[in-house]
DNA sequence: GCCAACGTTGGC
DNA sequence: GCCAACGTTGGC
């Protein structure tokens, strides 16, 4: 089982819209970096727990629990002219872009801010912690996981 | 809204 | 293959 971080910004997707709905899985589309899909397109297995990360928003931080809930398959939202993650280089026949899906795993008591991992020593080395990083997801060891996990409850 | 950091694009 | 220009991310 791996363990991951995933980014998305409360205004446009958020853990309590994930948790709406927990008996249904959704489509994270409109990744476009590869770095990023690379993780969903070879590493991802269904079952892995994700750390649902707010970001752009305050405060920033873990906000709940997700799980990897089918194997990868092209974004769709890559095809569609209407959407604002159209790209026109993908090819359905030829499909750039790859997604999971994901659903509700599990509530955190409370969010776990940017701050508080920032000021965790054991979690100097989270991929997500060092400078500059922007990928919206990155893997997370199990260690690290616990620790949010423990800080969140 | 600012801006540092970073990824991507495209001319050469 | 280099790298300047540009667009995006995301904390603050």
């Amino acid at each position: 089982m791996n363990y991951w971080l995933m980014k998305s910004e409360p205004d446009v997707f958020s853990f309590d819209d994930l948790k709406s709905r927990p008996q249904q899985s959704e489509p994270w589309d409109g990744v476009r970096n590869y770095q990023a899909r690379n993780f969903m397109r070879d590493e991802m297995k269904v079952g892995d727990l994700i750390l649902f990360y707010h970001s752009n928003t305050n405060p920033a931080g873990v906000a709940g629990v997700a799980e990897v809930a089918s194997e990868p398959y092209p974004d769709p939202t890559a095809f569609d002219k209407k959407s604002k993650y159209y790209d026109p280089k993908s090819a359905p026949e030829n499909p750039r872009w790859i997604l999971v899906d994901v659903k509700y795993h599990a509530d955190l008591k409370r969010l776990v801010s940017l701050q508080e991992m920032k000021e965790a020593p054991a979690l100097k080395e989270m991929v997500v912690l060092q400078r500059g990083n922007r990928l919206s997801i990155t893997p997370v060891t199990r260690k690290e996981f616990n620790i949010i996990c423990e800080l969140g409850s």
